[in-house]
DNA sequence: CAGACGTGGGT
DNA sequence: TACCCAAGTCT
């Protein structure tokens, strides 16, 4: 343990969000839909779903009995909605595979559908206090900066980034656990993407980048995503639709919310095959 | 390993 | 207005 140390965990205790699946009565399985709509979404946006899931499904087995179209309607406007058909699948395989209760190993958990590095990661740290290393983006931003020097972290996690990481990861197992939510949220509120604020930064003395005088990023272009237009976009309006009726839509339907044929069909075919819809009878689709 | 995969808020 | 970005995973 370091002043670094000190001075994060310090900083979280009074600082840190009262979110509700960090609780001291949060179930695992709290923690695990947070986990999942977490991926690539704000937390503001998570709130209200999270609340509205646990309160319909309160254990992995409500979940499991229902069929996955309730789980991609009740997923909303959250985005990448196959999130909530991979949840649905995980709680299956925790139904059958074990007992219905989310598992606390992270060789069981990332297995399950959905769950990869990160997940598995972050569900065995902050639903059962277990030590691994968290890498998510705040994390690995934080510790470019701090640590390494530089603004942002490479593309992809390398194996020096993540010994970095393990090299400061507290030994004791609550208090591993504690360091990287609190590192996390250090990211997420202070040390941010765009305008980190470094003046109310509690590690800023101690911070490689700052010291360095702010170097600016000079890795390859970081890669940004297309939209207007995209497939992506074209499979988002008819899931809309899809999402929003109570009953199979006609074909005719789904041509009215994009114009391109070539790339409705397209998108449409995806959605099929994704399970995210089905066509229930000629011509009329639905969720799944 | 690069690219696909949603959505909306902030600047 | 455009562009950036948000607790990734899968193929």
């Amino acid at each position: 343990m370091t002043e670094l140390h000190d001075t994060v965990l310090d900083w979280y205790d009074a600082n840190a969000r009262d979110l509700p699946w960090r609780s001291a009565t949060a179930s695992a399985w709290s923690v695990m839909v947070s986990e999942f709509m977490l991926q690539q979404t704000p937390v503001s946006r998570v709130l209200p779903i999270h609340e509205a899931w646990m309160e319909r499904w309160p254990t992995p087995a409500d979940l499991a009995a229902e069929p996955t179209g309730e789980a991609v309607r009740a997923w909303g406007r959250l985005g990448y909605p196959r999130r909530a058909l991979r949840l649905h699948a995980a709680a299956t395989a925790i139904v059958e595979q074990h007992d219905g209760e989310v598992p606390a190993s992270y060789d069981e958990l990332i297995a399950l559908p959905g769950v990869g590095d990160y997940t598995a990661a972050a569900i065995a740290t902050f639903a059962y206090g277990k030590r691994h290393v968290v890498l998510d983006t705040n994390v690995r931003r934080v510790f470019a900066r701090t640590l390494s020097g530089v603004e942002f972290p490479a593309q992809s996690v390398n194996k020096a980034e993540r010994e970095l990481a393990a090299g400061v990861l507290p030994l004791d197992e609550p208090t591993a656990a504690t360091w990287s939510v609190a590192v996390m949220e250090l990211g997420a509120l202070v040390c941010t993407a765009a305008n980190p604020s470094c003046t109310r930064c509690p590690v800023a003395d101690l911070c490689a980048w700052r010291a360095a005088g702010h170097p600016a990023y000079d890795g390859p272009p970081r890669k940004v995503q297309t939209w207007a237009g995209t497939d992506r976009q074209c499979r988002g309006r008819l899931m809309a639709v899809l999402r929003d009726a109570d009953a199979p839509v006609h074909r005719s339907r789904l041509d009215t919310v994009w114009s391109d044929e070539t790339q409705r069909r397209r998108a449409l075919e995806g959605l099929l095959k994704d399970n995210l819809a089905k066509e229930v009878e000629p011509d009329f689709f639905a969720l799944p």
